[in-house]
DNA sequence: TATAATACGTTACGGTCCGTATTGTAATTG
DNA sequence: CAATTACAATACGGACCGTAACGTATTATA
């Protein structure tokens, strides 16, 4: 059956109005009825694409923030890590990438449907891409052998929540550093440790 | 200079209401309107003591979970920290207090005056407390001696916010192996791994 | 080419909640 | 008694929500 076609054009005014009104004021602050002003665009055809506001940004920071991380593969674990920190966290500072996280992540508790999501798709992805690195670290000699890569994931995440709690606009270079000294230095063997050079140096 | 005093009668039925009505709801669908009618108060009664709906259970927060736990020396880490949690976690299934530090916490990246309470007073004051019985864990050699504890009590903190996130329920005798799994054993010393032997047989 | 189906902008609607103001009354101090 | 503050009740303007109604556009199919 037939029916006129939805626009895609209409789709990205949508996410783009969106991406500029969080880029301007705080996730709670943004309204449908704003993003349609801001897009042209009548507030129906918001609704007839996506349910509410989290689902939105949920598509938005999808598009902005792929899953994958281009693979990082220099020989060393914490060189890797950072590597994909950098390559996401500079997306956070181009987009406003950490800020829709952040507006995601205070919505969980209200919303069973973006608690499910995070759960059971969005942190699982990204733990996955942490476990792999820290696996082929440990395999290298590099972390201890009986440090648990499930467990550094879980520490890495959780202090990187907390920092976007604390302020999206902390996660920079110094962000990796924090995560780095507290979920992955500790379980570095004396060979892992002697490339970290880089930040080894501080007298602290 | 006089004038009516206010009543604590007033206070309590205020918060009280605040209690009942987050055990219900959730803590975005508590609306000040709803306390004041369950409370028998007028709105201007409330606004007239908390600036807005944070405030408020930022207040009732403090009254059902004191910040200082009651000293637990047992002359073990991890027995010690584990009743730290316990007292918490009672606390947080016997009244609605985790499903107010949640709102809390959600309400961070949109208000700075609740970022600043939880960053400069919140935190801080509970993080010290596990602070001190980390120390003395390591004074006693059941800790590495290279062990950071105040990195280890952020990486607690934040596998605690980080579970809180995923489902305020979620804070029970699970939630403290594996927050320790995570944060503290890989830092025992075949000594302070001794006396572990409450989690250590499991097979995993 | 007609018809049915869907998209769209506009406008309007009922609803919830916010934070404030007003009014009349109650309680307290000096 | 006068001055001052607390309180309940009520009303208000304003912001958004999510939906519905209307008229118009665009498409596939018969």
């Amino acid at each position: 059956m037939a029916g006129r076609p939805r626009s895609e054009k209409h789709d990205q005014a949508i996410l783009e109005a969106a991406a500029e009104l969080i880029g301007e004021l705080s996730y709670k602050a943004v309204s449908i009825e704003a993003i349609a002003a801001r897009a042209n665009v009548g507030k129906q055809t918001i609704y007839r694409r996506w349910s509410d506001k989290v689902s939105l940004y949920l598509a938005l920071y999808k598009k902005l923030v792929p899953a994958q991380v281009t693979p990082a593969d220099q020989g060393d674990v914490c060189e890797d890590l950072r590597h994909i920190f950098h390559q996401r966290f500079t997306l956070y500072s181009e987009t406003p990438a950490a800020k829709i996280l952040v507006g995601l992540i205070s919505e969980m508790p209200e919303n069973g449907k973006v608690r499910e999501t995070m759960q059971n798709a969005f942190v699982p992805e990204r733990k996955k891409i942490l476990i792999d690195v820290i696996e082929r670290g440990q395999a290298r000699g590099q972390l201890m052998a009986n440090a648990n890569p499930d467990h550094i994931a879980d520490t890495i995440t959780a202090l990187i929540w907390m920092r976007l709690l604390n302020a999206p606009e902390s996660l920079d270079g110094a962000a990796v550093d924090y995560v780095l000294d507290r979920a992955v230095r500790p379980f570095l063997t004396s060979e892992g440790a002697a490339s970290v050079l880089t930040t080894e140096p501080r007298l602290d």
